[in-house]
DNA sequence: TTCAAATTGTTTTGAATTATCAATATAGAC
DNA sequence: GTCTATATTGATAATTCAAAACAATTTGAA
């Protein structure tokens, strides 16, 4: 079974070397295998893609995520700062627990509705958005 | 007159030095001088600083706003990475130009309230947030 | 198969930020 | 005011993340 982020390569015109399918296939199982608040960073995914192929080097994984964000098949986040990380687009937000560090993602209609009218209200189509909220975890 | 970053320094019990006054004021001259989209970075900091003492290094406006952002004075921005940029913290949002690169600043209540909404939804209460719309100018 | 173009691994470089540390300044005790 | 421990500063070195350089290898189309 071919992972969506080679799909998406054939589409954009990507060419897929073995290191790049590689790099797809951790990216792909990321959420699976790691849950949900995963967003490795580069070294994170260079340590995960060198136990298939440890002949993959960090300037690779640099290249192929820039690569793969660049077509759109990935998001880089700078969540607070340090070192960016990486996940499959698939356009949710973020909250992140100030105490523990935990990522919960989310989606919600109303709020990305009211994006779009305000980016028009300011005289602007919008294409892009990030949204993160910080909070703290309230007791039961 | 004293700046709204002294006052809020006294406040949080952070010592105002000579270097941190100076500091303080260009911060909070930033919009008036420079404009709304004023979102300078530590290199451009210290350039509008030494104007008025070239003693004050590098390493001094690094550390202040470091402590001025903990003390919960400023704010840091990653916009696009590279470098980070620093604003008085007044709770506002950015549209971001994504031809230009310029900033639109803006505030909705209905937004806020959402976001609010959404945290306890996931059983959180929230303390910070982060919104970020990237457009395109729609011509008229 | 052949060859120009793309990709890779190794290493170096660059840029932003932080750490180090001796010198200086400061605030409070007396 | 003087003394003294502590905090801050400036100069510079060290780190860190990311990108660049470049020769070697691989690739895909002719």
């Amino acid at each position: 079974m071919m992972s969506t982020i080679e799909e998406k390569c054939k589409e954009k015109g990507v060419r897929l070397t073995d290191q790049r399918k590689v790099i797809a296939k951790i990216l792909s199982e990321s959420k699976e295998v790691y849950g949900s608040k995963d967003h490795p960073d580069v070294d994170e995914l260079h340590k995960r893609v060198t136990k298939i192929d440890d002949k993959i080097s960090i300037a690779t994984v640099y290249r192929t995520v820039k690569l793969f964000e660049e077509a759109g098949i990935l998001i880089k986040h700078d969540f607070k700062a340090g070192k960016a990380r990486y996940e499959i687009n698939d356009d949710h937000n973020h909250l992140i627990d100030i105490n523990s560090g935990e990522i919960v993602e989310f989606v919600d209609k109303d709020i990305e509705a009211l994006q779009v009218k305000i980016a028009n209200k300011l005289g602007y189509k919008l294409v892009d958005h990030k949204l993160e909220l910080y909070g703290l975890k309230i007791k039961k």
